[in-house]
DNA sequence: TTCGCTAATGCAAGCGCTTACATCTTGCGA
DNA sequence: TCGCAAGATGTAAGCGCTTGCATTAGCGAA
């Protein structure tokens, strides 16, 4: 790779300093006008981009800000991050994406990056890391601003949703809807605090409601691993007349895994989701899921990730609302029990 | 956002020079055992992280490379990514996702920016860009590589598969299956080489085997879009026997247009995709589609990479397989003209 | 014509890091 | 005991950019 043009470069082909080369780029009204068109001919005619390493150190800051997501696997991260990128990119912001893999180590390690990489800010999906990483977060001071959670009294700044409660209004939905044989396919809780708290509010719900505790499945986030999840849970007696899925790729799994058995949706089994992305709407019979408000949640962290970079300040939480999207996949209870 | 610790604050605060405390980071080989193990615990005490500008500037390169996606919306990209990120990580290599929104424009803005960071390579989806973009490359002399396009004679190297001959076997298969009206909803083909590719390779196969031209209509990158140009070619009349997609997404929403208007698939029209993302699977009845194989590609395009960035020579193109998953909406063409 | 003020530009000091080279220790053989 | 090589560490010069301050040019007013 060719060695880059430099503002030196640039500077002594216009004949002027390199000050003034950097005045064109960045302050133009500070230079006469005839200066800055012919510095400007030289700049373009060089292809001259200005060294990021060069400018960071000199301005000491990025203008960048940082997204560490579960996975690029699946659109549900992918899309609020992009309603994030375009608000960002409106006021000159950058934004570096990251993944984990659901795995606290390799979060860690891309925190660690990300700040290496000087990123003025940090968005981190949930709420559930390390004591030690917490630590590490505030000693730096770097605005953080927490994604897909939101839950009273959490110290850190967050732009998301109550999931215990949209669990759990979900699963009082299933049961005012006949149901009591109730299962669950989960996401994986353990270092997930949203899959944690999607099954804490369906078993809170359903013991509110007089149900039988559910029989709980936990599934890494797949088709697949829905499949053989459901598949578990409908071959065995008695078999739940509804499963509430922790999100909406797991219903699709629990969905072939009724077509493979036979079982119609909603008449032998009812299904709900968790999510409402576009394959809510594909699955056939649609699913009833709950919806979430991805764009603007990454719009709103977008809003207070640039305030928190502004001023310190504290920066109050944002809880957006949910809703449950009806739509024929969850059906009436079967009739011995409603009769 | 405190300032963070330098160099020099944990070379003070260890009483050694900057020079061993960089050693210890980069080549603790020729640090002494108990200089190195005192600068790591002042290291661990600060939480120092080196300034990454400082660092890009010093060596002048960043072990980043960038990739410019079309989207994030959906994960057809991304999961290529995934496989990429993995990969590069392996060899310290960190990747910078960009996004441009289908449009030129945007992502020339963005090749900029990533080399503005300094990336030592780029992967950039498909063929189709202006030769300006092409020219500004070619003189920053920066490694490239085309993702999700390969075509004999194209002077870029390229990691992918050949889109128009992958669509015309599907075509073929369509035509050998019976259907002799057959219609397409297609990506939008401008500025997208594969989707065009897809078209033309329809086109092709079509007219090669004796069949009417295909009514052809566009679609974005979106379920709903699929929906409405499906209902478009159902709804006129005679209405086609088969519809193929330009991929598996746009099929989806077929699928809705036809259950809308009450059609069977594959009963009353077939249906196929293209790429077999998860989506292909959990459509009723399963998607027949053409199986891309992201994950290689994602390697494959690290590789290649990889060894551009070492060495400036030419590194050969590869050319993937794609191959036909038939899984169920593809039926036999309509009795009238089978018989 | 000269002075004073503003606008335009240049000078040079850093920003945090790496690394060639210089310097200082050690340990060992003679 | 001394000399010397190898090992350990320090010194300082950049890498490309921004920016406070100094300098110069240009202009109107006195």
């Amino acid at each position: 790779m060719k060695s880059q043009p430099t503002l030196e470069d640039v500077a002594r082909l216009a004949g002027v300093s390199t000050a003034t080369v950097s005045r064109v780029l960045n302050t133009p009204d500070l230079v006469r006008a005839e200066t800055r068109d012919r510095v400007r001919a030289v700049v373009d005619q060089l292809g001259y981009t200005p060294h990021f390493g060069g400018r960071a150190l000199a301005i000491r800051r990025t203008n960048t800000v940082g997204a560490i997501i579960p996975t690029m696997e699946n659109a549900i991260f992918a899309r609020g991050l992009q309603a994030l990128q375009t608000r960002l990119a409106a006021r000159g912001v950058t934004l570096l994406v990251a993944t984990s893999d659901f795995d606290p180590i390799q979060e860690e390690e891309q925190i660690h990056a990300l700040l290496a990489r000087g990123v003025d800010g940090l968005v981190l999906i949930g709420e559930a890391r390390g004591a030690d990483t917490y630590a590490f977060l505030a000693r730096r001071e770097v605005p953080v601003v927490l994604l897909w959670s939101h839950r009273e009294g959490c110290l850190w700044t967050s732009v998301g949703f109550d999931n215990h409660r949209a669990a759990a209004e979900m699963a009082a939905l299933v049961v005012a809807s006949g149901h009591r044989r109730v299962a669950m396919v989960a996401g994986v809780t353990a270092g997930n605090d949203r899959a944690a708290a999607r099954v804490d509010g369906v078993r809170a719900a359903l013991a509110a409601h007089g149900a039988p505790a559910p029989r709980v499945v936990e599934a890494a986030y797949s088709i697949e691993a829905g499949r053989t999840a459901a598949t578990t849970l409908l071959t065995q007696d008695p078999a739940p007349s509804a499963i509430i899925c922790g999100n909406d790729v797991l219903a699709a799994g629990v969905y072939i895994a009724a077509r493979d058995l036979g079982l119609r949706i909603p008449d032998d089994i009812s299904v709900t989701g968790f999510d409402d992305i576009d394959l809510a709407t594909v699955l056939d019979p649609p699913l009833t899921t709950v919806h979430v408000p991805h764009r603007r949640m990454g719009q709103a962290a977008a809003e207070v990730l640039l305030r928190l970079a502004d001023a310190p300040a504290h920066v109050e939480s944002i809880a957006l609302e949910t809703e449950i999207r009806e739509r024929g996949s969850l059906g009436p209870g079967p009739s011995e029990t409603a009769q």
